[in-house]
DNA sequence: ATATATTGCATAGCGTGCTATTCTTATGTA
DNA sequence: TACATAAGAATAGCACGCTATGCAATATAT
């Protein structure tokens, strides 16, 4: 039985993705901004007031990872939270001007980075790599996890 | 400017990332290992005796990532360090009886997570992805990292 | 031979993800 | 009305990646 990390699809997502991050992190931290901020701020630069719960559900982190991230981009002037009136459980984040200025430098960062990274690809096998990883996250997220099915 | 994550190749690896790993640990957990554990114990399995400054090179992973990673798996009984006669201060990891133990298992876990993950797939483009997973990794590898290129 | 790198490793500190637990506030039902 | 449940959010604690430092041992250069 052997494992090699060249065929090995897990190995080499894992390898990608943190050549990703990296190559972001670069781009984004002199904003101010960090890896895992940006998804919940590609939220907020859409739609200014969104729940804590309403992100979670977006953008498909757990509720614990969220208000940690929240926590930050408070922390770093990026956000506030306001009570919400209706419901004394729910916090309403909003972005602070300076989040909202960052929209276009960092959209534009991180589409940068996509070009990049995919840059050594045809036009064809870049339409190929996103449907394949689309559909690769679409087989994963019929069971979301689990056992392996057992064999007859 | 328009994000989306549909789009988005550093979006879905990410994803996807995050998904390869939560199905291996929740595979290899009851065996007492761990997705950051894995790579080292895939080079261990094949040599039984290894430096740390060998298993940052042979995994790509940072010094001081792998030197906390070996610091877990010493504490879980799943290597030790003797220190090398040759050069004072290297220190040489050897898997355990317990850490060779697991070679099939987790091997198998591995695997089984990679077929499962592209049990969606045609054989076609199985071999389609792992070639183009390997390119973009590969392009990323070039220049490494670094700002994007100066437009005209 | 002594001074200056370089190499191998450890530690501190942080970001980002996770699970498990707890708290508060709504909401349902007896 | 009282009590159990559910929902939103925070916190504790861990894994795993990173950068930045520090330290000891070896190599190299003058």
């Amino acid at each position: 039985m052997t494992f090699s990390r060249q065929t090995s699809a897990g190995y080499l997502v894992n390898d990608l993705a943190r050549r990703f991050a990296a190559a972001l992190q670069t781009r984004i931290k002199p904003m101010g901004l960090s890896t895992g901020v940006f998804p919940v701020m590609v939220q907020l630069w859409e739609r200014t007031e969104l729940t804590q719960a309403e992100l979670v559900r977006r953008i498909g982190v757990e509720q614990a990872t969220m208000a940690n991230t929240l926590s930050r981009m408070h922390r770093d002037g990026l956000i506030e939270r306001r009570q919400s009136p209706d419901d004394g459980r729910v916090q309403v984040i909003h972005l602070t001007e300076k989040g909202k200025a960052l929209r276009d430098p960092a959209i534009e960062a991180a589409l940068s980075v996509n070009r990049s990274a995919l840059s050594g690809l045809t036009p064809e096998e870049r339409d190929q790599f996103l449907g394949l990883l689309a559909k690769v996250v679409e087989t994963f997220g019929q069971h979301d996890d689990g056992p392996p099915p057992t064999d007859p």
